[in-house]
DNA sequence: AACGGTATCAACCGCTGTCCC
DNA sequence: GGGGACAGCGGTTGATACCGT
């Protein structure tokens, strides 16, 4: 979009500042076809232009430029500016290097304007690309498994009733690890973000819903959500121009095209969720251990966290044999075999 | 219609790196 | 090695467009 502006420029030292007439784009255009653009300081005098080289050198580059792709910036070039900047941050100009057609300052423009606000929105920090919400999205599943009647959670975690003799120290670290995230402002202020969000996420989503508000056939979407790693959302017909935003969910870990969009604006959409990454399994490491430390002082963290490579499942215990010290740890380490299991450090890149 | 707040983006500023003498 | 000229880069500004009330 071409933003014409008032006479607002000022002339200094001979200088002109400020925005640029077409009579100007025309002469500095003219001169370069011509004579190329070789030294800038030079230019301005040649071509007739009362700027400095400067000038002339940031609107050739920026905007003059034969090859400059204008409008709005595609699905894929979003992510390549996602990506790359996690990778080397807020290297514009290297970014733009890979984006052919497209200015450093343009991309510097469109990250600040748009992907960092909803990057912000989504819980996500733009500067380090590790997504802050996901606490309170397990602490929402496990609150919804927990709190839904029908469902008997052990067997969520992969338990037999069985084999849980001690549910009640189990409902305990669940109870106490919620109840932790719960107190946390922000990231109660960051939900309430999202569900302001114009692209919506569903009611029967199962991360984004407050349990008071959820009722039981929403849980047990919860609970298939979890399973299956897959999120319905519904796209609101609504929405404004904010293609970002599922865009953004595709590169953390979920999908929605600006295709699929377009085509079904009030339709359920599926997508898979977010892979926790290692920053997050740290923050969930610590918690259980600050949770279980209290609860099960048996449980030792480390021996799983040990395990680089996956936590091994805990296999079977005899329930009618074993101590409460061996149940403890048993139902610790299924619990950790299983938040591993359903949020594996698999990677966002 | 008028107004105020917000979003957008072209352009500028100041710093740094590179080249050449 | 020192210094000046120049180009490139990232951060910031400010005018305009847009939107909601």
């Amino acid at each position: 979009m071409i933003m014409t502006k008032s006479n607002s420029s000022s002339e200094r030292n001979g200088l002109k500042k400020g925005p640029w007439t077409p009579e100007e784009d025309q002469k500095l255009t003219d001169y370069i076809q011509k004579h190329g653009h070789g030294k800038w300081r030079i230019l301005p005098k040649n071509a007739g232009l009362k700027r400095c080289g400067k000038s002339c050198r940031l609107r050739w580059a920026n905007y003059l430029r034969p090859d400059i792709k204008r409008g709005k910036f595609s699905l894929e070039e979003e992510e390549t500016i996602i990506h790359l900047h996690s990778m080397m941050g807020n290297k514009w100009s290297t970014i733009a290097a890979n984006l052919p057609g497209r200015t450093d300052n343009e991309i510097k423009n469109y990250w600040n304007t748009r992907i960092k606000k909803n990057l912000l929105k989504m819980g996500i920090d733009p500067v380090t690309h590790t997504p802050s919400l996901e606490v309170l999205q397990l602490s929402s599943i496990l609150s919804s498994l927990y709190t839904s009647p029908q469902l008997n959670y052990p067997s969520l975690f992969g338990m037999s009733g069985s084999m849980v003799n001690n549910q009640s120290q189990m409902l305990n670290l669940l109870t106490t690890f919620i109840s932790s995230q719960s107190r946390n402002q922000n990231v109660m202020n960051n939900n309430n973000i999202l569900h302001q969000n114009q692209i919506g996420i569903s009611t029967t989503s199962p991360i984004l819903q407050n349990q008071p508000q959820c009722s039981q056939s929403m849980q047990l979407n919860s609970i298939q959500a979890f399973q299956s790693n897959q999120l319905q959302v519904q796209v609101q017909e609504n929405h404004q121009n904010n293609t970002t935003m599922p865009n953004l969910w595709q590169y953390y870990g979920g999908y929605i095209s600006d295709q699929q969009e377009a085509q079904s604006s009030s339709t359920m959409q599926s997508f898979s969720l977010p892979k926790f990454n290692s920053s997050v399994n740290n923050i969930l490491e610590n918690q259980i251990l600050s949770c279980t430390n209290e609860i099960m002082p048996n449980f030792n963290l480390n021996s799983v966290l040990s395990s680089t490579l996956s936590y091994s499942s805990p296999g079977t215990l005899n329930s009618s044999s074993s101590t409460e010290d061996e149940r403890d740890t048993y139902n610790s380490n299924m619990l950790m075999y299983n938040i591993s299991n359903g949020f594996n450090d698999s990677g966002l890149m």
